[in-house]
DNA sequence: ATCCTCCCCTAC
DNA sequence: TAAGGTAGGGGAGGAT
């Protein structure tokens, strides 16, 4: 029996398909002739088929949409007729394939831009033999002055999958290592106010038409370097090869990416009909359990394996097999001792202050308490074991030898002589990083980006649409992002986020595991707790010293002694974590609440001048990326490292900042602002105040807080003013009295100490095209721009023909726990969605007017369009519509209406909270 | 009680 | 040589 069935009984009216269906039906037809016009342009590719292997540009998504206009086709899986359209090919694969028809992706732009299909060989990416490469880059290689902004940030913009990507090379075993590419600058868009304008003279290395050219690159290379603070070109040297500095940029850009991607998509996933059917083909059933999970929520923790190394070994398959680390160091020379170091004596204070953290902590006397640090195996020796570059990332196999990330390469050479380097390659990761999270996005957009090569997935939806099997949909997943990457990933899947990730890790490397709801108690019971997310040194030995190592163990611990030993969240958190419990649900839009910059690496100055000056540039930097996020903010904290008195001058790390003691102090303006003078005024400001000899500093950082979008309109009207918690809603609704009109119900309540935060910052969305305009749809990228919109269409058309056989009735309805509002359960249905909202509203008009009994199927449509709206952030409309809806129901004042109404309600606040974290104010 | 500032911790 | 960034959660303790 469906749920809705008990609200909405059927009243024989459904038979016919609902009184929506009947009224659609027409306008329908206004949009079938609007459609078919952007169906196919041309049929330029009559006959050709292809397959599109890795990283391409276009993507392999707009190609499929540009083939299909063209008239060609695109195949998700390899045929055997297809031409392979690819960018580059990891040798192993080059090696057991058929080149004679890999084409490189500019055969398809290149014939759409002539208008006639040109001749293949002509874009072949491998000419007659396999060691003949043909060199295929226009490439920016940029010199020494060029502007710091032009490089180091990435670019998320939604237009392109990657739009700023250098086109891919075929290195091949030229060794052309040490030159540093660089985004196309005609790409790059000048920032205005830059206090460090661009002077950069560009080489552009024209596409040659020979083989195996030699081009002597190293000519371009900068012929100075910036090796201390005090170089007005540090910043940029230093976040270009800062691997930390990558992957939190990474990261944000695809938080960001994710959010993009749910504001611009209609939640239609065709690619899960190709997914299934080839499930369906290989895979039989009979093999798989049905697994149960808690809670019956699927779900889902990604995870790239040794990430950077992956990446790496793309274009090494010699080193396969081997202890690998991605370091700067290029490992294994000795070098002369700096003079002035002194290791032992700056470990030593190191030592010294954890020992104390742990003897405040524990209550122990310091020298009974034991602990490792990673500069146990530093020498003070100029010998092989001396550097203290840091591994990023190490292979399975160095691993094996107890190599970790973030070691230093000189124990890491103790722990394993043969250990081999590799540098990084940070374009390769946002090119793999891409086509995880769009291969991911094809099935569905339950994302929540933890890095650019982790997530989490809500699967349960997803796996019940696709009535497909847990296990097989895993193997297929991680084969095609295998496929599309080069590189491995494993998956772990649970009931909520911590089994998920737990059982990640037990699936690693290249695996997957399931931890279904009987599993859990026993292997929570061996997980140590060092192992949970949240628990990292500090904590973990700070519960080894309560005597706790494992998960099991912790249970016999009360709530009361873990709040009371770790403060009262942690202590819940981990009170939860060590039974396996995790009442967080997945949030799938971020909110950024913080920017700031800093460097702690090569600050050296010599004088106050020098100092200020770093301070200006830094400043600088905070108000770009301000800038390019799109906020103001009202609280300024400087952040200062400054050498300990007992530290050497001289740090171990060359360049490194030391030991040091750390000053944070911060500035609450009366009104937010971006602007660089006044961050910079501010910033040297707190500076001065401190007193502190400049030559000894040895790291800077400033954080911009309390943000709030730039151009939100504080005032009555603004989108912001919609969105509010639920605390808000009660005292408004005491004060305000029953609104009539639709403008006047748009003043809604908001905290007022609070900064407005219902708008993702940062959003890169392109100006909308004019065919986004026209149609009145949110701006989209070329691929969702073209494939929605047909997709929306069609499918909206096929379901007029089979209206009265499958009313839109959502079978995910009943099936769904109702204690589960976190998350947009149903996948909508297609009827209203596309129509302008107007027409909507005329459509509900008629059917509140039309005297009928609600039916279930006209009501999930609304559902359906109004959470559409959610997801699109047209707050404002939905306001209206709600608003309508509710003070039509409650003329007409049934009974059966006002459950529609609250019904409705219901589930708009339940997008609400999954999209924005907030709910809608609605008058009562 | 609740806020603010200045930390500390964690994660990638 | 080496590139030790950045965002978010949370706690202690003082101000309100």
């Amino acid at each position: 029996m469906r749920r809705g069935d008990e609200k909405f009984p059927d009243n024989g009216f459904e038979a016919w398909g609902g009184y929506m269906h009947a009224k659609i039906a027409k306008l329908e037809e206004q949009f079938s002739a609007r459609a078919g016009t952007e169906d196919i342009i041309t049929n330029i590719f009559n006959g050709v088929s292809i397959y599109v292997n890795g990283f391409t540009i276009p993507s392999a998504d707009e190609l499929k949409v540009l083939m299909t206009k063209h008239g060609g086709i695109y195949h998700t899986y390899q045929r055997s007729d297809d031409y392979i359209i690819a960018s580059n090919l990891p040798d192993t694969k080059v090696k057991n394939m058929s080149l004679v028809k890999v084409v490189k992706p500019e055969w398809i732009t290149d014939s759409i831009a002539s208008n006639r299909l040109l001749d293949y060989r002509d874009y072949l990416l491998y000419k007659n033999s396999r060691t003949q490469r043909q060199l295929n880059f226009k490439k920016v290689l940029k010199n020494d002055n060029s502007s710091l902004s032009e490089t180091k940030n990435f670019n998320c913009e939604a237009g392109s999958l990657f739009p700023n990507e250098i086109q891919n090379t075929l290195l091949g075993e030229n060794n052309l290592g040490d030159i540093t590419m660089h985004k196309n600058e005609t790409e790059s868009k000048p920032i205005p106010n830059d206090p460090l304008p661009s002077t950069s003279n560009t080489v552009l290395l024209e596409k040659s038409k020979e083989n195996n050219i030699s081009v002597d690159l190293n000519q371009h290379k900068p012929s100075t370097v910036a090796k201390t603070a005090a170089d007005p070109n540090f910043i940029s040297e230093f976040y270009n090869n800062s691997r930390l500095h990558h992957i939190s940029q990474l990261g944000a850009c695809f938080k960001q990416h994710v959010n993009d991607l749910r504001e611009n998509s209609n939640f239609l996933f065709p690619a899960r009909e190709d997914l299934k059917k080839s499930i369906l083909a290989k895979y039989d059933y009979n093999n798989f359990s049905q697994l149960k999970f808690e809670k019956n929520k699927v779900i889902m923790h990604i995870d790239m394996d040794c990430f950077f190394v992956s990446v790496g070994l793309r274009n090494r398959p010699d080193l396969r097999g081997k202890p690998i680390a991605v370091t700067h160091s290029k490992g294994g020379q000795g070098r002369p001792k700096r003079p002035g170091v002194d290791r032992s004596t700056e470990f030593g204070l190191y030592k010294q202050k954890q020992m104390k953290k742990l003897g405040i902590a524990t209550g122990k006397p310091e020298d009974e308490i034991v602990f490792e640090t990673r500069v146990d195996n530093i020498t003070d020796e100029d010998d092989k074991y001396g550097s203290m570059s840091e591994i990023a990332s190490c292979s399975y196999e160095a691993r094996a030898k107890g190599i970790k990330n973030g070691m230093f390469m000189g124990a890491a050479l103790r722990l394993c002589p043969n250990l081999e380097t590799i540098p990084y390659d940070f374009d390769g990761y946002k090119e793999v990083a891409y086509t995880l999270y769009n291969t991911i996005a094809q099935y569905t957009l339950d994302i929540e980006a933890v890095s650019c090569d982790e997530m989490y997935v809500d699967c349960t939806e997803l796996l019940a649409d696709m009535n497909v099997n847990v296990q097989s949909f895993a193997s297929m997943l991680r084969e095609e992002i295998k496929r599309k990457t080069g590189c491995p990933c494993s998956t772990g899947f649970g009931g909520n986020r911590l089994q998920a990730r737990l059982a990640t890790k037990k699936a690693k490397p290249d695996g997957q595991f399931f931890l279904t709801e009987d599993l859990v108690e026993d292997f929570i019971f061996e997980i140590k707790l060092s192992d949970l997310p949240g628990v990292g040194r500090q904590t973990a030995q700070k519960l080894e010293s309560l005597g706790h190592v494992t998960c099991g163990s912790l249970q016999t611990l009360t709530l009361a002694t873990l709040k009371c030993q770790l403060g009262i969240k942690t202590g819940a958190q981990l009170f939860d974590q060590c039974r396996g419990r995790d009442p967080t649900p997945l949030t799938f839009h971020t909110v950024r609440k913080s920017v700031s910059a800093e460097v702690n690496y090569g600050i050296r100055f010599e004088n106050e001048n020098q100092c200020i000056e770093f301070l200006k540039q830094l400043s600088a930097e905070v108000h770009s990326r301000m800038q390019q996020f799109k906020v103001i903010g009202k609280c300024i904290t400087l952040k200062l490292m400054v050498r300990d008195e007992e530290a050497p001058v001289e740090t171990a790390k060359f360049m490194g900042h030391g030991f040091c003691n750390v000053i944070n102090k911060s500035t609450s303006l009366s009104t937010a602002t971006n602007d660089v003078e006044i961050i910079t005024r501010e910033v040297i400001s707190i500076c001065k105040k401190q007193n502190i000899d400049p030559k000894e500093m040895r790291g800077i950082g400033i954080q911009v807080t309390k943000l709030e979008l730039i151009n939100s309109k504080p005032s009555k009207g603004s989108i912001s003013k919609f969105l509010t918690n639920n605390k808000v809603v009660k005292k408004e609704t005491e004060v305000k009295s029953e609104l009539n009109t639709d403008s006047k119900m748009f003043e809604v309540a908001e905290s007022i100490k609070k900064p407005v935060t219902n708008e993702s910052y940062g959003s890169t969305s392109p100006k909308k095209s004019p065919v986004a305009k026209r149609r009145g749809r949110p701006p989209k990228s070329m691929k969702t721009q073209l494939s929605s919109t047909k997709n929306a269409m069609s499918k909206f058309l096929q379901g007029q023909n089979v209206t009265r056989d499958l009313p839109y009735k959502d079978p995910m309805i009943r099936d769904v726990p109702k204690e589960v509002p976190h998350n947009i359960e149903q996948p909508r249905p297609k009827g209203l969605i596309g129509l302008p909202w107007d027409k909507v509203r005329e459509l509900l008009r008629a059917w509140l007017e039309s005297g009928q009994s609600p039916l279930q199927c006209d009501v999930d449509m609304i559902v359906a369009y109004l959470q559409e709206m959610v997801v699109n952030k047209n707050t404002e409309k939905l306001f209206v519509l709600m608003n309508f809806l509710r003070r039509m129901t409650k003329e007409i004042g049934r009974n059966d209406w006002l459950k529609v109404y609250d019904h409705v309600t219901e589930q708009v606040q339940n997008a609400m909270i999954a999209v924005y974290g907030k709910r809608l104010f609605i008058s009562d």
